[in-house]
DNA sequence: ACAAAAGTGTTCTGTCTACACCCATGC
DNA sequence: GCATGGGTGTAGACAGAACACTTTTGT
């Protein structure tokens, strides 16, 4: 046990590990990244990426280390979801683990399973297969935050390429949110929100008159767009 | 160690504590409680209430424990804030903690010191002292947890009275979110929102005319309020 | 008497919602 | 040729912002 100075703890301590929840888009589905366990508990099932806590790294740091050798993913940004405590959670003993939301682009979805993972995969949010320890529940709150994220910094743009299409973009707040938008609102309200830039045509490889037209986010425009989002 | 079934592990932990970040409204400020420390590290100065995370109980357990312990207090509604895992964190050795926010009613701020405090009293949100370890970084992202916490659940009224006037209220949202509202538009706002019923003039102890008129939370209209803030 | 606090309505502007048709592509 | 997907505009409802005066109480 550690001592610093003259004081001194002696005190019961749970082990503590970190959960990554990884989300990625590939131009229909919203994502999330699933490992299939190498070891017991729960060998062979379903769950998200994660390990122990380290004497040397913080918990975000954790999460990244963790992620990138069972999966080789590196994701630029983590959004800390929430601690779970339930007493029953691990059946190896009292273990308390801090899940991370992370988002990948398109073109960064290439995984491959290392370390405890016997395989990584992709799987739809809509279709997730029965996850073990309590994933489910720390999904759905990920998810949860994901939303908040949506709302609070221009998450979504992390999830798209860096030149993408309205519907593209609408299918993926389809999926965060779980709900349609209406087509020409969901296009007026962003195309007015000085948060996209449309891109040159010649730039963009647009294939007829009803193509899609493509688009790029505006980093500049979005300080306002935060700010109208603030109101009460 | 812990060993279960037929799995052992053997890994290095941390220490594990949870610090209350209390808010309570006196009619005029957001209020925040701390205690002064009664041991080293930090001996003598402010902190939140906090402590060690048993074996037997969750997170959220331990907070109510500890608060319960130190302040006497026992506030019904918690959220989570965060993890805090920096490394230098705490001078005794390696601790993550996890901040929960809570809130109590102005009836139910009496607090006596207990256990590790050698004091416990309310500081206004916009005067507070030098904190211990990293609870002022605490402080900032359990105040941004209870702004949420006003977007998503009734929270502003149970830092209310049962009754209640609209400047009071208009008072409580000018704090936590740290700007001014129009108070017609407030008052617009809220009375049209199904959220708040009229107290009948005999139960209310009106001054006059242009004495304040007192309101009650009104959990039918609830619903609907929250529907309408989840537009996109 | 003066300052501070609280009740009260209207206008303007912007945003959200609902909704239909045409064109191009792939099957 | 049919289903799918995508571009495009308008009208009505609602919500937010700005804004002034009067009454009462306490100092």
């Amino acid at each position: 046990m550690e001592e610093t100075g003259n004081y001194t703890y002696q005190y019961w301590r749970p082990a503590v590990t970190v959960d990554n929840v990884v989300f990625s888009f590939d131009g229909t589905h919203l994502n999330v990244l699933l490992i299939r366990r190498k070891n017991e508990p729960f060998k062979d099932k379903w769950a998200f990426a994660g390990g122990f806590l380290d004497e040397n790294e913080t918990l975000e740091e954790a999460a990244r280390r963790e992620l990138k050798e069972e999966t080789g993913l590196a994701p630029k940004h983590f959004m800390e979801v929430s601690a779970f405590s339930e007493l029953d959670r691990d059946p190896r003993g009292r273990t308390i683990s801090v899940a991370f939301a992370s988002v990948v682009r398109p073109t960064q979805t290439a995984v491959k399973a290392g370390d405890d993972a016997a395989d990584a995969r992709w799987f739809p949010v809509t279709e997730l297969p029965m996850l073990a320890f309590d994933h489910e529940h720390i999904f759905r709150k990920a998810l949860w935050m994901l939303r908040i994220g949506f709302l609070n910094a221009p998450i979504a743009f992390l999830l798209l390429d860096d030149i993408f299409t309205l519907p593209e973009m609408q299918r993926l707040y389809t999926d965060v949110y779980g709900r349609n938008f209406d087509r020409r609102n969901f296009q007026k309200k962003f195309l007015s929100s000085g948060l996209l830039t449309q891109v040159a045509q010649d730039e963009a490889d647009r294939k007829s008159a009803h193509a899609p037209l493509f688009y790029r986010f505006n980093e500049g425009g979005y300080a306002e767009f935060r700010k109208k989002l603030w109101k009460l």
